[in-house]
DNA sequence: CTGAAAGCGCTTACAG
DNA sequence: CTGAAAGCGCTTACAG
């Protein structure tokens, strides 16, 4: 038994000076198995290349000293950790959860922890949480937005830290992406009002990040191309809400009453634009229809139930996190945009 | 200028068996402001301690440079690392993700980082997490059960993590806790119902952790002493969903027509239920009334807007963390139970 | 399949 | 206010 193993079971006395944690190390369960500590490292990290005999003497010498790995001397010596850093615009928001769910299933699956930063949309607090996590030596970053891929793949090849972007697909093949095309699903919806014969749709939006502009400039194009002009387009730079879907329902009757329609760039706004129809007595979809945007939770058993874009969150989470990882072990997956695609949910309020 | 410091400006040859990882360490940054490396430590940890015109070129040195500190490194030297564990039942659940809100914004204040586990309100689960965040070593942990702040706590004393559990209060003040009481919280909502009027209230329940069972032993006791016998209670093991509500309530009344109320354990259960009464044609809160809990985001606008308990859920967070690092700190604070209280938002739907 | 030596980049514990 | 030495607990890079 070694000297710290047996800090463990008697007190002995702590020699001068010394540093000693009390923890049971790689050396004291190497003493306990009769092997060196490097075979107790391989039995843990690449366990085929340990005899099995040897392996099994290591496994019970673990359990019995009740050994915890030291996840900062293992970083530390081998300038890698078993860390992703996973930036996402925010954690109020179900969508970004529900993509926080699929990466954390996969890393889990994976042996990777997270450090999930919360960038409130905004470019220099993105800038911010990547210097702080750098400092964390994060095996690799899952971002939401094009600008942190850069600034990652400015850095020397030697220390480059792969990187995946989500929800959003690069401009070309450089890089790493998995999302689907905003611009695509903003049209989608456009041609569904179209089709059904809605004469005036309106536009409403909040929180303004690119996407929400992507969808916008998608659904304006689709009009157009139906041959229809939009009736108004409400967008505020605030947060999402419920509520907010209400007021900018209000603001769209108010600017104009011949409204027929409205594209919510989101469900919680589409939820709120709902609610107030209710309240007004105006008839959905008689009177106005409602489309959202990610099928939420309460879009398909509203009453009305709501049509909605069905996104693949989830999946951008969890396929982002395996894109990530495979690039980490070194296996040759070409690079490029994974397009997860979208559904369009058509239902009751359109 | 320092060999390793030279590196980075011109490609020097790597020693052979070098393991030079070509970043900038403190010696590095040590060498170009011309003091020690221990003197550039402290001028980080402790600003204090340094005279200001070493501080001054240190801090000239790190930006040039661009050093970033080696937390990997300084985990291993001290024992202590800058991560707190946060352990919580449901990403998907808008409560929590407020909760973690809180716990991160005094963090960011604070200098740390933290790791989220999803326990999915298992216990195993919630012991293999403890398991494999004790190997990052982290200063402390924020949990959301009883069982593991016992587990923490049975670890020898020189070993010995602070932890805080957050929602629900301790039974003693032997330890840590931030939180309401639940009991008082469903206790509250029968009495309103009683007052109101309401003569046979029901309870819907899914995703039944000790939170859900304490609620509604305060709701049972709430009747009993108003002197009302429930209509019915329907609890079901199975994940909260927005369409829950609205099978729930349908169970009620298939078992109870003549109910004339009904308390949702939280918003989403609520919001189900109400859609379910506007399918059907039933008047809230004429025929039916409803209450939450939470207080989500659609409570106040939805039509009519739903009667909630107001949580005080990202103070939870935000309090929890600050009592954690007051401990880590070594601040001379009491042990025990902050309450932190809720409110009844009485609103149309009852 | 196994091990001895050196090193990762910091901080501790002294000593001045 | 500052610094030289040792050590934290692993893994790398060899060598057998």
């Amino acid at each position: 038994m070694s000297k710290r193993a047996a800090q463990n079971h008697k007190a002995s006395a702590i020699p001068k000076g010394s540093r000693a944690t009390g923890r049971v190390t790689i050396i004291d369960v190497a003493a306990e198995a009769g092997v060196s500590p490097m075979t107790v490292s391989r039995a843990l990290k690449t366990p085929a290349l340990v005899q099995e005999q040897s392996r099994e003497r290591i496994m019970a010498a673990i359990d019995k000293l009740g050994y915890v790995p030291n996840q900062a001397a293992a970083t530390l010596a081998s300038a890698r950790s078993q860390v992703i850093a996973v930036l996402v615009p925010s954690l109020t928001n179900a969508v970004f959860i529900e993509t926080l769910s699929g990466i954390r299933d996969y890393l889990a699956e994976a042996g990777y922890q997270f450090l999930i930063g919360e960038t409130g949309y905004a470019r220099d607090k993105e800038e911010q949480l990547i210097s702080t996590y750098l400092a964390h030596a994060p095996a690799g970053f899952l971002l939401s937005s094009s600008e942190q891929h850069e600034i990652l793949q400015s850095r020397p090849a030697s220390r480059a830290i792969p990187a995946v972007r989500m929800f959003d697909l690069g401009r070309s093949n450089d890089d790493f992406s998995v999302g689907f095309s905003q611009t695509k699903a903003g049209y989608a919806v456009a041609r569904h009002l179209a089709e059904r014969g809605y004469k005036r749709p309106a536009f409403i939006a909040a929180q303004l990040d690119p996407r929400m502009m992507k969808r916008r400039e998608g659904f304006r194009k689709g009009l157009q191309d139906a041959g229809i002009q939009s009736a108004v387009e409400v967008l505020l730079p605030l947060p999402t809400t419920v509520d907010m879907g209400a007021q900018l329902l209000r603001r769209v009757l108010d600017a104009n009453p011949d409204c027929d329609a409205v594209f919510c760039c989101n469900d919680d706004l589409a939820l709120g634009a709902l609610f107030e129809c209710q309240r007004r007595g105006i008839a959905v979809p008689g009177r106005m229809a409602i489309a959202g945007f990610n099928d939420l939770s309460w879009a398909a058993c509203a009453t009305p139930s709501i049509t909605t874009v069905v996104t693949p969150r989830y999946d951008i989470g969890y396929k982002s996190a395996r894109m990530l990882i495979s690039q980490l072990r070194g296996e040759d997956i070409p690079k490029g945009r994974l397009d997860l695609g979208f559904e369009l949910a058509v239902r009751e309020s359109t």
